[in-house]
DNA sequence: TATTGATAAATGAACATTCAATTATTACAG
DNA sequence: CTGTAATAATTGAATGTTCATTTATCAATA
């Protein structure tokens, strides 16, 4: 920061501000939906005005960009929480699998606006790359469960749909209704999802 | 039509207008978004004036919710396809299984709109209750197979969403890159879905 | 005082929808 | 068959609104 001398006297930017951009994005992408959000509703929500907003982000679609990674950053972090790569495979899939299952019931906001974005046309190839990079780790665990014949020899993402994509909608209220599960029922659909992909 | 006086003259909505309307839509849709797709927009791809396109729907809510219907009564339509009570559990869970995976691979357009629209604010509880009707033959398949102890004794909406969620996934080439399944390919994808629910 | 953060107000473009006027289709009288 | 009256389909243009973004100005800080 001091490295410029311009920026010597630069007044400091609001954290709080930062964040509440963010969450003011999710809560009215989730709102109104994804077509009927506006810079102005957004930056209303934030309390902040609109002009403010473009100090932070320099147009609507480095905002609802730089929100989509936040999320994908925090699900990211949460999701590898507690990994360990002496414990077995199956373990370490039954730990992510819980991680992902926790956060969408958390955050059930942050997941709605990622769907949301992720099928918009500012989900673009090179920005997934960069996302698909946050979860190297799961794709590393299912290579190392092949390799040691504990799952079965498919392609990667294939073991990925089966295993985790199913998680995501039993999280969402809004395609799984009637279903407020126990600890019980929670521990059933991860053996599922382990039945399908173990050798 | 000729019970009233007034009808006897009528001219006839256009049915290839409607089509076109619907196929433009869900074009546009695809190609620039939902949130930037406007009215004048589709009317243009439909070939159309924009206010013609208010003699066929009332609303530009209306147009979007009636292309959603459209999508999902094609979809049901083909995955009953060949269901047949008579048959084994499992092979009626392998057709819809088979049509549904064809049906994605062949209308990918037909998915991200839908995808797009169910997680937009249009989609509302009572909509989603009618698109459910649609599938009840799927539902009761599962519970036929939970009586005849074929499979996990557990809720339809579990079932249904490790059995034909990661078909979308892996048909939708956004999603799961690196992947032009084989027939082979397609067929151990079933396996998988079915180790995870049969019993 | 110099510089940046913050904002209200302004801008022009695009939006959904309406409307007045025109065009196309039909029934039927001749 | 042909012409005509009736009516709905169609449309370009206009409506008022909302949009994303910029600009000019003020406030805060170093």
């Amino acid at each position: 920061m001091n490295d410029h001398l311009f920026m010597i006297v630069m007044r400091t930017k609001d954290e709080e501000k930062q964040e509440a951009l963010f969450e003011a994005t999710v809560k009215v992408v989730n709102e109104i939906g994804f077509a009927s959000s506006s810079v102005s509703k957004i930056a209303k929500e934030a309390r902040v005005s609109p002009a403010t907003l473009y100090t932070y982000h320099k147009s609507k679609k480095d905002l609802l960009i730089s929100t989509y990674l936040n999320v994908k950053r925090q699900l990211s972090d949460t999701v590898m929480e507690g990994i360990d790569e002496t414990l077995p495979i199956r373990d370490n899939f039954r730990q992510i699998w819980f991680n992902l299952f926790q956060f969408t019931v958390k955050y059930p906001d942050y997941f709605q606006f990622s769907e949301q974005f992720s099928n918009s046309p500012y989900n673009d190839r090179s920005l997934q790359n960069d996302i698909d990079q946050k979860f190297m780790p799961i794709a590393k665990l299912i290579r190392r469960g092949i390799e040691r014949k504990v799952i079965k020899n498919l392609e990667v993402d294939l073991i990925s749909a089966f295993v985790f994509y199913p998680v995501i909608i039993l999280a969402n209220p809004r395609l799984c209704r009637n279903f407020d599960p126990t600890d019980e029922q929670i521990d059933q659909s991860f053996q599922l999802a382990w039945d399908a992909i173990k050798l």
